[in-house]
DNA sequence: ATTAATGCAAAATCTTTGCACTTTC
DNA sequence: GAAAGTGCAAAGATTTTGCATTAAT
């Protein structure tokens, strides 16, 4: 982890976005920044761009949700779906699970202790498990 | 359960639509004998529109929409979130999870016993579980 | 008769695409 | 300057809504 300030320095961004085999352009490093040096996030496209355009960043929505998916594919973003109605895209690619408030759309994370899934099944024939999802449904 | 025979007599299903309190029109017995009397099943409206068509019920796709959402509201169906593209219907109201073939689209129960979650985080202050579900992702 | 449900087409959402323009390497 | 990325508007896909018509009690 960082010092005190939360805030990583933009050539971390840059490094991670080289790394991820994706181009350092204006509009990634300031998604990037808006996503991950604020600690673990939860947005969904149209909130990613609200915040974007009220940081005065020039992106367009359509932008936002091809960064979204890049970065998801480069595995720096991990798609949630608990909404059939809108994408989630969480920050945390720690193993975890979720809670997501039902009334307020609102998702949050679930310390991996927390829940333990002790007995799971064989994948069927000709298949391989590739992710287990626990929500935990509240309101 | 039944006899030898898997379909139900439609007074069944008027009857399961009676005490939900639903009014037994003519789309909702013929969606609910497609949907109640083959077993479990996980439909799209999509998919069970479609099938209505085929199957010489006249029945438009907001109407589909509709039932399927009044079922669910009455507690006859669940509405399952795998895919943030579309809603997936199951008619096993049991206490069970859900395997997810991500190539194919398709969903299949797993047997309560195949998944056991022994340690569960409690509800946030104010809020209360509403419901866990445990998707296994394979593909 | 009264009240509820349906059908249709139109609207509303969310998401993706095509293509000219711009930026990065 | 070549290759990749972006913006915009338009298209796609799924789901919801409004209102006249039809059906159930």
């Amino acid at each position: 982890m960082d010092s005190m300030k939360t805030v990583r320095p933009c050539s971390q961004i840059i490094a991670q976005l080289r790394n991820a085999g994706l181009r350092p352009t204006r509009q990634r490093i300031a998604l990037g920044r808006q996503l991950f040096e604020n600690g673990d996030r939860h947005v969904t496209a149209e909130m990613l761009h609200q915040e974007a355009v009220q940081a005065k960043v020039r992106v367009s929505l359509a932008t936002v949700y091809n960064t979204l998916h890049q970065f998801t594919e480069a595995g720096l973003l991990r798609e949630i779906v608990v909404d059939s109605q809108r994408s989630y895209f969480d920050t945390n690619m720690a193993d975890h699970h979720h809670f997501f408030y039902e009334g307020q759309n609102k998702l949050e994370d679930i310390s991996p202790d927390q829940v333990v899934v002790s007995t799971l099944p064989e994948a069927p024939a000709g298949t391989a498990i590739k992710r287990v999802d626990v929500i935990v449904r509240v309101s």
